[in-house]
RNA sequence: GCCCGGGUGGCGAAAUAGGUAGACGCAAGGGACUUAAAAUCCCUCGGAUGGUAACAUCCGUGCCGGUUCGAGUCCGGCCCCGGGCACCA
């Protein structure tokens, strides 16, 4: 954990900045402290096999969680220390591989930091003293190791090879992780490239034991070779291929138990302590002789106290609650201590959904009639938990089908993921490196004419601010924009078109609320069009004809085919797309088609208008349902719109009588042509070649190639 | 550093299975209506060159290269932006 030594506290990766606690500037330190855990690794076969049945789901997420889960094929192998001190912690080092087959390349063995053998080499070292000091000063994050120099330094230790019992050195490593198998690897400078860069840094052997399939240049001064290939230099298994050789020293190994096949995940497991107030409180006592013991069901839930005392330092005041924290031992009737650290909050996220199909029932987590409905048809949530919520969910959502709560494997059928709001940060800094962030309303934002943040400065003091990046809207980074004030200003309807408008919802968005009033506009002119209808002559006369029955003009079968074109678009943009910008694109068309016949001279077009408004109001009625309910019944309908169901399309309505063709040149347009709808491939080319742009192309060029898309493009290829 | 997305006019975007780039909207400019304003309606609106004009020609989807009759879309390499990297949730 990253610990302020200062605020007494564990500090997340976010509140870490520099190296630093972001409320003290203390020196952050890397600390142990006891967790509980959910072992989520015993489920990671299940959480990898399983993401087979979401075919419903974004294929990133998927593959996002494959590499989380991260399933690797090696062989777990040990190295013997060689002439081990009777205090020395351990007489081997185990390490993981997925390439058994440069065994006989291994020219020295890699430990992490925290490795007890680095810190029991350590003790007469003190160079490796003040390396591990060092790397204890990195914060926890992933991000930030992988980042660092990569550095080493000899411990002095040494192993012993298992096959060729050759004595190899033992380094501490910077870059080998203490979470990721046995914190220890075996280096193979040939041919991985990571270990060559540090051979190379530290002037340490480099062992050649796999040579290419097939003739390819190998030049070991520059690179590692980093494929599979041939063995050679590898005793009994010259000669094998790497495929081969797994399987073989694999064997060789485990017969002189020596190692066997292992398969190693990169999950760890979920860490679920936190020493903060506000959580679920962990229920477990401490007993000095029962140990840690389960608070019993009659006891259950665990509340939290409301008398708390927050004090300036960022420890959770729990722990300075003898009410709450001392208690009575449920086995022994000893008095005992109560956990003081709450739950993650992902304990809850990750079940909430089961829940809400039985919220009052106090008796269970999920009533057993109320599991019908589950799995969740369809979740929608942020990209950004795309591993963390989402596996935790189907972790959880396991374990209860395992104790019988539920009878599914997987929490979400259907997954969308909307993209993040991303908007502007604007801060100042403390002396200390903490940042504290300013609301985007409260800064006065000076732009150039592209658009460009060119200052920035306070609207109360009226002194600069600093800007930041462009961030996810977040509480910690507050830039998030209320829409409050829009709703109030425009309605809950226009404020719902415009953000469904502006992208497609798995889009990330760069808030800008310019084009609100174009939402607005079009709100009131669909509002104009159908009270313009309910005022023809021939509006209630409109409502009992059934449209087949009418014959109607070019113009008034245009009009029909548009909005039957637009049904079919908006169904599919809906229902199968999730492109909303694009469905009320496709109804603002067909209402700019309306208006530019507004005016009823028959009834024909007064019954083929009212069939447009009544299916453009049902069509944006899932997107701005107040207007279209009001509208919907001023078009002369008795039901409410969320009654209706969804229409159907008029497949006979669709034709269109002449469409455009392009027409290219060597795969340039050139000209359009109008013609009839499905036309033979003979007839459009014989076509494309009288056009009179095209003869004047191709006089003094012989036409090599005609290629006809039917009813989209004919290209004429001549040289 | 690794994994996952993205980059198209002044701006948000569209182009759904390789086939007419910029649909739809915002902003801007011009005009109509009005005593005036608001509202509304009409027109222009990627760039360059030529033309009084209708229009014509060339260039153009982050950058470099490739595949193809044809590339925003496919392939290889690179740059930039956003998300995640296990305690922001």
């Amino acid at each position: 954990m990253n610990w302020d030594p200062v605020d007494q506290t564990v500090l997340a990766n976010e509140q870490v900045i520099d190296g630093r606690g972001w409320r003290s500037g203390a020196l952050v330190e890397r600390r142990q402290i006891p967790q509980w855990f959910l072992k989520i690794t015993d489920y990671a076969e299940q959480l990898l096999n399983d993401l087979d049945q979401l075919t419903d789901w974004p294929s990133e997420v998927i593959r996002m969680q494959k590499h989380w889960i991260g399933r690797s094929e090696g062989v777990e192998l040990t190295f013997a220390l060689q002439q081990p001190a009777a205090d020395c912690p351990a007489h081997n080092i185990e390490v993981f591989t997925t390439r058994p087959d440069t065994l006989f390349g291994v020219t020295y063995v890699a430990i992490a930091p925290q490795h007890p053998l680095s810190r029991y080499a350590a003790q007469n070292n003190p160079a490796l003293t003040e390396f591990i000091t060092a790397f204890e000063k990195v914060k926890v994050a992933e991000a930030e190791i992988a980042t660092l120099e990569k550095a080493g330094i000899d411990t002095g230790l040494r192993v012993i090879h298992p096959l060729t019992q050759t004595i190899l050195p033992v380094w501490t490593a910077n870059f080998v992780l203490m979470s990721y198998g046995s914190g220890a690897v075996m280096s193979v400078p040939a041919h991985d490239q990571r270990d060559w860069e540090f051979a190379q840094k530290y002037h340490l052997p480099i062992q050649a034991v796999i040579e290419p399939l097939y003739e390819t240049l190998v030049d070991l001064t520059q690179a590692a070779f980093i494929d599979k290939g041939r063995l050679i230099h590898s005793a009994q298994f010259s000669g094998l291929t790497s495929a081969e050789a797994f399987n073989a020293i694999a064997q060789h190994l485990s017969e002189k138990q020596l190692g066997q096949r292992k398969v190693q995940y990169r999950l760890r497991d979920w860490s679920v302590s936190r020493q903060r107030y506000w959580g679920t409180p962990i229920p477990i006592i401490y007993c000095g002789d029962c140990g840690a013991v389960p608070v019993p069901e009659q006891d259950l839930p665990v509340q939290l106290p409301t008398e708390v005392v927050f004090d300036a330092s960022g420890s959770s005041p729990l722990k300075q609650m003898p009410a709450f924290s001392q208690a009575i031992c449920p086995c022994c009737q000893k008095s005992a201590t109560r956990e003081t650290d709450t739950f993650d909050t992902f304990m809850e996220s990750s079940w909430y959904y089961a829940r809400y199909i039985a919220p009052r029932n106090n008796q269970q987590m999920i009533s057993a009639d109320a599991q019908k409905w589950l799995p969740v048809d369809q979740y929608v949530g942020g990209i950004e938990h795309a591993v963390l919520h989402l596996l935790y969910s189907r972790f959880f959502h396991k374990i209860m089908r395992d104790v019988g709560l539920v009878h599914c494997d997987e929490p979400f059928q259907k997954l969308l993921c909307q993209g993040m709001v991303i908007a502007e940060t604007f801060y100042r800094e403390e002396t200390s490196g903490k940042k504290n962030y300013i609301a985007p309303q409260e800064v006065e934002i000076l732009r150039d004419d592209k658009g460009q943040i060119i200052s920035a400065k306070h609207q109360q003091d009226q002194q600069p601010v600093l800007i930041g990046n462009n961030e996810k809207m977040s509480k910690s980074k507050n830039n998030g924009v209320d829409p409050q004030t829009m709703i109030d200003q425009f309605g809950a309807d226009t404020v719902r078109l415009f953000i469904m408008f502006a992208a497609p919802p798995e889009q990330s968005l760069h808030w800008s609320d310019s084009a609100l009033e174009g939402a607005h506009r079009f709100l009131k002119r669909l509002w104009r069009l159908v009270h313009q209808q309910t005022q023809s002559e021939y509006f209630t006369q409109c409502q009992t004809i059934n449209i087949a029955a009418l014959t109607l003009d070019a113009r008034q079968k245009e009009l029909r085919s548009k909005t039957h074109q637009t049904l079919k678009k908006v169904s599919d943009d809906m229902g199968r797309r999730h492109t909303f910008n694009t469905a009320i694109a496709a109804v603002m068309e067909l209402l700019n088609a309306v208006s530019q016949q507004k005016t009823h001279r028959s009834l024909e077009d007064a019954v083929v208008m009212q069939e447009a408004l009544s299916l453009s109001t049902i069509l944006l009625s899932p997107i701005v349902p107040h207007i279209t309910h009001t509208l919907w019944q001023a078009l002369g309908h008795t039901e409410a719109v969320i009654d209706v169901s969804w229409p159907t399309v008029d497949e006979t309505a669709l034709v269109s009588a002449q469409i455009e063709i392009a027409l290219q040149m060597n795969g340039k347009l050139r000209t359009r042509l109008w013609v009839e709808p499905n036309l033979e491939q003979a007839t459009l080319e014989s076509l494309a070649l009288s056009n009179e742009m095209v003869s004047r192309f191709i006089q003094d060029k012989t036409v090599r190639k005609i290629i006809v898309v039917p009813n989209k493009l004919i290209n004429i290829v001549a040289n």
